[in-house]
DNA sequence: TCTGGGGTCCTAGGACCC
DNA sequence: TCTGGGGTCCTAGGACCC
C-alpha cells in the first residue's frame, strides 16, 4: 500500500502561513514572470477563476473580488516543503519526494488502521507547519493519486480516503472523468473519448494490450495500476534526471546578443547546480533562444554542443554555451525566452576521459563544492560574472512575499507590550 | 504599452550502416 | 542492376506533470 500526501493548494497556503488574516480568503499565486495562474485557494477557485489562465486576463475578475495576489516565492515554498517532508519522514521510513507539494509513503509495516494513520499525519502536518495536506492510500501510486483526488472533492472525506480494493470504488469511478487519472492529459482525454472512454472506471475496463497499441506503454501500465496491480517501481521516482533543462522567460524583451549571453550564463549555473547534485557529468547541451510563441512569426533557434571532455564545472559549461548563443543570435528579433538543457549525462564515476585531455581536475570539483555549499538555499549569494549584475531581463515579481524563513532582513518581527 | 510558466520523458521518423 | 531487412543513432515534436 502507498500513501500520497499533498498539500491542498500548496503555494496559496504557504502565503497564508505568515499573513494569517488571508486565511479563508480568496489567495491566487502567479508562475514566474507574473505569467499565469498557477495555485488557487479554496475560495478562489469557488469564485471560478481557471488554473493557469494568464494574469493580464483575469485581472479585472481578481481585482472586484478583492483577490490576494502573491508572485512566485521559492525560496519560501522551498523551505515549507522541506518542514513538510521532515513531518511525513516521522511517519515511514521512506518518502519519496514526487514534488514540491506531495510525497508518497511505503506503507509496508504499518499495522495501525489506515484511516487513522492518515489523519494523524495531517493532524501533525497542520500542527507542525500550518499546512492543509490531503492523503489517498491504495494499493498502487496511481490509485494512491486518485484516492487523494477523492479526498479533496469530498467534502464528507475531510482530507482522507482509503481504497483498499479497487472494486469497491467502481461506482465512485464510474463518476470521475478520466481527465483525472494520473498520467491521462487533455490529448488523451480527447482522444480516449473517441473510443467511448470517459470515466475512470471506463479506462480501467480497457484492454491493457489494446490500449499499448492504440497509445503507449505508459499509458497501459496506468491501466493495470488502476486495476490494483503496481507497476510503477519505487526506484522509479528516485533515479537520477537523464535531461536537466533550465529555461525561463524573460521579464522584458531582450534584443541583444549580450543580454541573451548573461541569461544562459546563469540558467547554466543553475542546470550545473542540478547535475552535481545528482553527481552527474555533462557530454551535450541543448542551447536555444526563441521569440514569443505569441508573435505573428516566432523565431526558434536551436543547437547541440557536444563537450570535449565530460564536466560538471559550472564554468566549462558556461564557456560553451555562450558560444552557442553567439552563433545562434539573429540581430532584430524580440526574444521573449532562452534555455539549456543538459541532454546527454553520465555517471559521475568512472569518469570518461578524454584521451589528450586531463580530466576535470581536483581544484574544479573543490571550487565547484565551496560553490554549492554557499549557494545551498538557493540564494545565489556566489555567480560567475558572466551572469552580469543588472539583468534587465530578469523575471517580473511585482506581488513578492518576504522570504520570511530564508533571509535574516525578513524574519517576522513579534510586537511586545 | 503590453502582457502568455517550467521541467522531463517518450516516440515516430529519418539518416545511415551493414 | 536494382532491391531489400534490420539495427542504431539522432532529433523534433508531442505528451505528461505540477
Amino acid at each position: 500500500m502507498f500513501a500520497l500526501v499533498d498539500c491542498n493548494s500548496c503555494y496559496a497556503s504557504c502565503e497564508q502561513i505568515f499573513r494569517p488574516d488571508l486565511r479563508g480568503k480568496p489567495v491566487v499565486v502567479l508562475t514566474n514572470n507574473d505569467g499565469c495562474i498557477v495555485a488557487r485557494s479554496k475560495e478562489a477557485k469557488a469564485l471560478g477563476i481557471p488554473d493557469l489562465e494568464p494574469y493580464f486576463k483575469v485581472r479585472h475578475l481578481l481585482e472586484q473580488h478583492r483577490v490576494q495576489v502573491f508572485s512566485s516565492n521559492y525560496e519560501l515554498y522551498g523551505d515549507i516543503s522541506a518542514r513538510v517532508m521532515a513531518v511525513l519522514g516521522q511517519f515511514a521510513p521512506e518518502v519519496d519526494i514526487y514534488s514540491i507539494d506531495e510525497a508518497f509513503l511505503a506503507m509496508d509495516g504499518i499495522t495501525e488502521d489506515f484511516v487513522r494513520y492518515a489523519r494523524r499525519i495531517r493532524n501533525s502536518v497542520w500542527q507542525q507547519v500550518r499546512m492543509p495536506v490531503s492523503v489517498g492510500i491504495a494499493p498502487t501510486r496511481t490509485l494512491a493519486k486518485l484516492a487523494n483526488h477523492i479526498a479533496k472533492q469530498s467534502a464528507r472525506c475531510d482530507g482522507v480516503c482509503v481504497i483498499r480494493q479497487p472494486q469497491d470504488w467502481f461506482a465512485v469511478m464510474q463518476k470521475i472523468p478520466v481527465r483525472k487519472v494520473w498520467g491521462v492529459g487533455s490529448r488523451y482525454a480527447r482522444r480516449l473519448a473517441g473510443q467511448q472512454v470517459f470515466s475512470v472506471y471506463d479506462l480501467l475496463t480497457q484492454d491493457p494490450d489494446h490500449i499499448r497499441h492504440c497509445f503507449n506503454i505508459g499509458l497501459a501500465r496506468t491501466v493495470r495500476e488502476l486495476r490494483g496491480q503496481s507497476c510503477i517501481a519505487p526506484d522509479d521516482l528516485a533515479v537520477p534526471k537523464k535531461q536537466i533543462y533550465t529555461t525561463r522567460s524573460f521579464g522584458q524583451r531582450v534584443f541583444h546578443c549580450e543580454e541573451l549571453e548573461q541569461s544562459i550564463s546563469q540558467y547554466a549555473g543553475r542546470a550545473c547546480e542540478k547535475l552535481r547534485a545528482q553527481h552527474s557529468l555533462v557530454k551535450t547541451l541543448s542551447i536555444f533562444i526563441e521569440t514569443s510563441r505569441f508573435d505573428p512569426n516566432p523565431l526558434h533557434l536551436a543547437c547541440t554542443v557536444p563537450l570535449y571532455c565530460p564536466t560538471n564545472d559550472t564554468r566549462t559549461v558556461v564557456r560553451a554555451a555562450r558560444a552557442a548563443v553567439r552563433g545562434l543570435y539573429r540581430e532584430g528579433y524580440a526574444y521573449a525566452k532562452a534555455g539549456i538543457g543538459l541532454i546527454e549525462l553520465l555517471d559521475e564515476k568512472p569518469e570518461q576521459t578524454h584521451l589528450f585531455e586531463a580530466q576535470q581536475s581536483e581544484s574544479s570539483r573543490q571550487l565547484m563544492a565551496v560553490m554549492d555549499k554557499i549557494n545551498q538555499y538557493g540564494s545565489g549569494e556566489v555567480f560567475l560574472a558572466s551572469h552580469g549584475i543588472q539583468q534587465r531581463w530578469a523575471m517580473q515579481r511585482q506581488f513578492r512575499s518576504p522570504s520570511y524563513t530564508t533571509r535574516w532582513g525578513d524574519i517576522p518581527g513579534i510586537k511586545m507590550r
